[in-house]
DNA sequence: AATAAAACAAACTGGTCTGTATGGTGTCAA
DNA sequence: TTGACACCATACAGACCAGTTTGTTTTATT
């Protein structure tokens, strides 16, 4: 079997460098404040090569939210995978990690959101994977809420999403130690309400 | 009394225009994507003339939040001057109007948040608008906690203040008609739960 | 060794950005 | 009437933007 491209070990190794340098500016600073020509000389390349990963900049920037998507779901089947038969504890877990990563020193919100926020136009082919990835944070809380056999999952599914999100955007106005127990709070009473 | 500048009454109804004609753009498009020359054609007037009523465009932007956090607390204050004697009233009164205005078909999201996303760095002049913004929130809610005697209302405010700041950012993810049921019945768990 | 893909550097296109400078017009007050 | 000031229109400075072009060098396969 003949690889298609002459040198896919090293091409994929190329886009993923850029990927990862485009994506911390992108993250640190916001996507239309850091230029190309930026993204191009902190990952060392040419700029012809980014172009030739990449179609456009919102094609990166798409892609830098694909990155994103996938390692936030990573980390979230990690603890999945800890509480296997304990729907409870899992969705507790949860609230634990996203508690800790908020509070952390360097972090600047839900990159979702953020590039939401950056580029309101819905056709933006970043905002599909936006889109897609709020859709699916309500899919897995649902799918925890049917596990515990409450009456109405969707609803639980709706409202603790929701506040997820707002601790997203609200880690600037939460106090260092804060974080923790809001979120364990709200989830405890969310679940007693939905039980 | 002599009047500091020679036209009082034109120059207020002239830094009124230019920054009501901002905001509608800064907030339907985001505040990067649009530029001052942008801004100038739609208020008709002249550039010289903008630049004397704001010094810089980042001043502009924190005159946007500024108006958007008075036209909130507007709002705010009059439906709870229709619920003078009953805090929880007033409370659940607060997320209909919310549920129903992040419910409208415009709606772009808080311009707080939206700003927030937009200028990562903590010294830009808007974002002080939009932490006293959010901390005003925290205040408020927590008064409210207060008056229904509530064992912890700093808790309770921090949780629902937090559970509103993601009912701003989901709108996209929720479903017309969700929006309304999703925030009473939160506002009813934590309620319970915090009582 | 030959071929082809992919990387490099650097200039360039055509446009946008914030902010300033210039000069002229209208208005009000001393 | 004279001066001060707000306003207008236009042009400009200097930087930055996304994306293309040109031509050379490296790298990998055949």
């Amino acid at each position: 079997m003949t690889e298609p491209a002459g040198n896919n070990d090293q091409a994929g190794g190329m886009r993923q460098r850029i990927l990862e340098t485009a994506s911390s500016l992108f993250y640190e600073h916001g996507v239309r404040a850091i230029g190309v020509d930026l993204v191009v000389e902190r990952a060392g390349i040419a700029k012809t090569s980014l172009y030739r990963h990449f179609r456009t900049k919102d094609e990166l920037v798409a892609a830098f939210l694909e990155r994103e998507d996938a390692a936030f779901w990573q980390a979230w089947d990690d603890v999945a995978a800890r509480h296997r038969d304990d729907p409870e504890a899992e969705l507790l877990a949860h609230m634990g990690w996203i508690a800790e990563r908020v509070a952390r020193p360097g972090y600047r919100g839900c990159p979702q959101i953020n590039v939401a926020a950056e580029f309101p136009e819905s056709g933006h082919p970043a905002r599909q994977v936006e889109y897609e990835h709020k859709r699916e944070m309500r899919r897995r809380i649902q799918a925890l809420g049917e596990r515990m056999q409450m009456a109405d999952p969707a609803g639980f599914s709706a409202s603790l999403s929701v506040f997820i999100n707002g601790a997203f955007v609200s880690s600037r106005v939460l106090d260092p130690g804060e974080a923790k127990p809001v979120l364990a709070d709200t989830a405890a009473a969310l679940l007693s309400a939905y039980r």
